[in-house]
DNA sequence: GAACATAATTCGATAATGTCGAATAGAAAG
DNA sequence: CTTTCTATTCGACATTATCGAATTATGTTC
């Protein structure tokens, strides 16, 4: 298959995606500059981008943000996923049962992102990382699904990734986090014990599609004083279970071979 | 300024927002059909598409979807509203007292759209409707920015709508909904009262910008039951005090004729 | 399981369209 | 007011997106 893609789309795409490094307002020749491409022809694409609310011009400095439709689109989304669908009332009652923040990610193209976010009644920040990447290394999420991959895969994932530390206890060593893998893939579940922020512990467990293909994770974070070894159990326990049905549901058959 | 819009651009925004009418997937004849060009261009702009993640094929029936980039872009929209960030301390206080669901809307292109939403613990539907456009005519939201619109403005507006009956309580006659606009202006706030959705009843009230236009709103919804009188009231006020702090935020000085 | 029907994908030729560099207009800074 | 940015427009040209036809894949019926 000789790809034939459209230059122009794929500039748009590129125009976009500038914002997703950049959390303030772009100049056009910040975006020429960056893109290496001449003003009048990033001028052209912003201009059709803008005409059609996928950008947005601030007229006080002329910079521009991404507009209202990219937000429009990108909730339909959410509902095009059936697992997102069926998934929200089992987190539902996970939430109400263990008063505790529940997490649902999808994997894809590589990357980790979150889909789905429903916070428990005791929940600290209101920041929210829907849409946002999970690192694979020191996420529950991220690594109950990377133990699932196929060996190429995984390696492929590892190598491709910054094992950035974002606290002292971030496993930075790629050997030492396949070694961890092993023992996921054994449990059938994964923890972020302050992996990735300090004071806050994680459980989580993946999904499988009907190829028994990871495709997804669901997660329960609580500070790590509301999550002793008892408690941890009983999540753990509610987890895999939740994560279970919601495989089921997506048409997963077989029993893996780690239960 | 004569436009030098992209075509190809504008066809690869043409093709997402196919998806935006149609809540299923679509096959590629269906969308070249429906933008009534040939296949195999078509093709191209999808395949573009679905490289850089914005559509995602179905395999098992070769139709297409929304892709995750879209989500991961649409996530990032509200980042870069200052008036989210700005507004939603203030939503989260209201929603904490009221126990209501509180939700803040923009106004922007000639369309109201939902942005955010904070449930209050006695929601009975977690159906979010973040996303999606609000009817002008028959919303607490959508009234409150109406009726803060210039004459001009407010007549495009109900003439390019279908003023469509939700519910027996809708107002669908344009001159009864323009009299009933002059009264939300003088009050300064707008009412739901069952006109979108029998039993639902909504209070909401306009924000302005740095120039004094009503550029989106605030509202509480509650089951009609929850909101006698004496409640209402209280909503009014707290919903008014919400919007103008949040104004005031976004820079508003001037006193609005109507306080 | 073969034959048909329908849809997806690829290919080649061509004209249209997107691209660039230069010119102009418009802000911001000095 | 001049200078220096940056945004925007314009004209010419070659690239590139487009179409229709051919091919491959899928799934449907008997």
């Amino acid at each position: 298959m000789t790809e034939r893609l459209i230059q122009s789309i794929e500039r748009a795409a590129d125009v976009l995606e500038l914002f997703l490094t950049s959390s303030e307002e772009l100049s056009l020749k910040e975006m020429s500059d960056r893109l290496g491409l001449s003003k009048s022809t990033v001028h052209g694409i912003i201009k059709t981008l803008e005409y059609r609310g996928y950008l947005k011009q601030n007229p006080n400095n002329l910079k521009y943000k991404l507009g209202l439709k990219l937000f429009e689109l990108g909730n339909k989304v959410s509902d095009q996923f059936d697992l997102s669908k069926l998934a929200r009332p089992i987190i539902k009652e996970l939430v109400d049962d263990l008063k505790e923040t529940v997490h649902l990610v999808v994997f894809e193209r590589g990357e980790v992102i979150y889909v789905e976010k429903m916070e428990g009644p005791q929940a600290i920040r209101i920041y929210s990382q829907v849409g946002k990447k999970a690192p694979i290394h020191c996420t529950g999420v991220g690594k109950s699904i990377l133990a699932f991959q196929d060996e190429e895969e995984m390696e492929r994932l590892l190598s491709n990734t910054e094992l950035k530390p974002y606290t002292e206890f971030t496993m930075t060593d790629k050997e030492e986090i396949k070694k961890h893998l092993q023992t996921i893939r054994e449990q059938g579940y994964a923890t972020d014990d302050e992996e990735i922020e300090l004071g806050l512990k994680c459980v989580a467990a993946p999904i499988f599609d009907h190829h028994g293909k990871a495709i997804a994770a669901i997660s329960c974070a609580a500070p790590k004083f509301r999550m002793g070894d008892e408690r941890q159990t009983e999540i753990i326990r509610r987890i895999k279970e939740a994560a279970a049905m919601i495989s089921r549901n997506m048409g997963y058959q077989q029993k893996p071979a780690h239960v």
